[in-house]
DNA sequence: CGCATATTTAACACATCGGTTAATTAGCCG
DNA sequence: CGGCTAATTAACCGATGTGTTAAATATGCG
């Protein structure tokens, strides 16, 4: 009960059926059988990885007469990458950079003795 | 068997005990009575979200002595974030700019006759 | 060696996940 | 209404995940 927000957004992410329909929905809305097209299981199997894209408020869903369009909404992937930044340093070498920049500048500030 | 990488490493990043594990790592390598020691699960729970993470890739490990190191590796993260990136357009506004910009770029140059 | 400490492995319990098929619900249309 | 199509829910199953406690393993040291 009451998963948090990451942990929802990472484990909706972390099947690569999932991954693979919100791919396909990067290209534009689709219902849920045109989501199921590509994939070798069935249509009940997809309805469910949908709504856990939903509960992850990775997508949004409309109802269209009989049809249900998912629609793909990528705030979460924000979400995500922004909680990845707090590592980038560690990995992104242009950030490293900047980063022992900043510590120099602050370094200097410290000491507005010195010279050079 | 033979789950992807990318798999490994989004459902690595599902657990909040994980993630903590992770933030604690940023600040320096650490043993696992250590990264134990903030949460009130049994050590060979963590000792089995360390295996976890370094399957992943997410961390790896030293012996010194009895005691075992856990050291962060960011390298997944730079994966995950790429996956991430193709999404970027849907939810960055700055990219969506440069987005429609290098759209126009191209189609500019499509039609090589038309003047500014 | 034999003990103490650090960590992992084994064995178990229980919940969740991802799939199935069968049944149900939702909405159009003749 | 009755039937057709779209989609979800129910009931079930086996595999996996996360936790436990108890036992095993690894290493340093007196």
């Amino acid at each position: 009960m009451s998963t948090d927000r990451l942990s929802l957004i990472f484990s909706a992410l972390a099947d690569p059926t999932r991954r693979a329909i919100l791919a396909r929905l990067s290209e534009g809305e689709a219902t849920v059988n045109e989501l199921a097209e590509p994939f070798d299981i069935s249509l009940p199997a997809v309805s469910r990885h949908l709504k856990v894209l939903e509960n992850a408020g990775l997508i949004s869903r409309s109802r269209n007469a009989q049809w249900r369009s998912s629609k793909l909404e990528a705030e979460p992937l924000r979400e995500a990458t922004e909680w990845m930044d707090k590592y980038r340093r560690f990995w992104d070498a242009s950030f490293i950079r900047l980063d022992a920049h900043l510590r120099k500048i602050q370094h200097d500030s410290k000491d507005p003795g010195v010279k050079q």
